[in-house]
DNA sequence: TCATATTATGAATTCATATTCATTTCACGC
DNA sequence: GCGTGAAATGAATATGAATTCATAATATGA
């Protein structure tokens, strides 16, 4: 029993350098990028030697892999509830913008580093490549956004656009607020702007009037300067 | 004359094998990001010896620099005239929207790495710090596209939605549809895609019936699963 | 206190590229 | 065909990390 707390004890000493330079090395990849950020850089901002972090991890990319993957699954069992929920689609909908906004306000860094490295559709090319979880938990979720598209259209509660179209502007535009949320650390403001992404999805920029006025020839009517 | 002809057609000729150096390396940044080529690559690819390409540019990050700044200007004298032209503001969004994705279409390598480059406002960080120049016209971009949903605003076009709000979610939902779109070749499916996004920022995702009905509840029967 | 196992250390090594520069090739005018 | 300067060449060098590993420090249990 003593013997055990006391293995115990090591161990959790050891974890709790490994969880430390996780930490430091998630903050210094979300502000420069993968390829900016030496091992030396992570090993003396966790004041730890070189060796010590290769006591942890195989390499540098093992490294950012294993952080990369821990964020995506947070992510996914966070939002995909949501979009696997009973509600209907709208709610859905409505329910992954705040969720997507909230998720990031709990650890911006990690966040933060999620998107950088899935930035676009592109992930697989670049600095993204590492990590195969992240990139299917990013195509999980846009197959369920789709999806939920889909359903919505079917219904008649949406356009029919195209659901491809639909779920990577949701996308692309949340992470661009979150980035600009990210910056400016402005709490109030993040509140309206959740309202005003909704707004914007939902019913568009066109005044109702306008709307069903332009609705009609909004096709037709080009050609003029 | 004939002088005069011989010694220019030295410097054609150079002028032409410093445009081939720079495609290459466009293609190839576009391709793989700035970390993931080397120079080596470049010269090999470009047929000509390393050396030579350092007799015409100081560095790897001179040359991407002047590619980005090249780029980017290319960009900025395409979709300026069409938000400071006379139109109104909704003519104007919708222009700012068919010229971005057409201006990809011309040639989209050089806009896929300038995308690259400045996904997110984030473009500060990590491998963009090489061209103010492209960071400028970003930013000067943002500013005009705000201004003109501002001006929407005030003349009763347009929701009074936060501009920046809009007119980053524009700018990030028409990146990811050129970025999806390079990927599928699909030439049928862009005009669809252009469209859907005018529909889509224009009208919203709702059916007008819905739309009507649900925007006075919108912001309260939230709290059911 | 000692012997052992575990963990940490960081100088030395390795490796991949960026960059340099002495040499060669080439185009042109004579 | 020859002399000259511009342009191209690529082996050699410089640089900046990533990774290794022999050694030191530390904890554990007897």
């Amino acid at each position: 029993m003593a013997e055990k707390t006391k293995a115990s004890r090591r161990q959790r000493e050891r974890q709790r350098h490994r969880t430390e330079i996780v930490d430091v090395a998630m903050k210094l990849f979300a502000e420069k990028g993968f390829h900016n950020v030496s091992m030396q850089e992570i090993a003396a901002e966790a004041e730890f030697a070189i060796g010590t972090i290769y006591n942890f991890f195989d390499s540098k990319e093992a490294l950012y892999r294993e952080i990369m993957d821990e964020v995506a699954n947070n992510v996914l069992s966070l939002v995909r509830p949501i979009l696997e929920s009973n509600a209907d689609e709208q709610e859905k909908l409505a329910g992954f913008i705040r969720a997507s906004i909230l998720v990031f306000r709990e650890n911006s860094a990690a966040i933060r580093l999620f998107l950088r490295a899935n930035q676009g559709p592109l992930a697989n090319i670049g600095t993204a490549h590492f990590s195969e979880t992240a990139v299917e938990v990013h195509d999980t979720l846009q197959t369920k956004l789709r999806q939920v598209y889909a359903a919505g259209v079917r219904k008649g509660t949406f356009r029919a656009l195209d659901p491809r179209v639909v779920s990577l502007a949701l996308d692309a535009a949340l992470r661009a607020i979150v980035f600009s949320v990210a910056e400016d650390t402005d709490e109030t403001s993040l509140e309206q702007k959740v309202t005003d992404i909704e707004e914007l999805f939902f019913r568009g920029i066109l005044h109702d009037a306008w709307n069903r006025a332009a609705s009609a020839g909004a096709a037709s009517d080009r050609g003029r300067s």
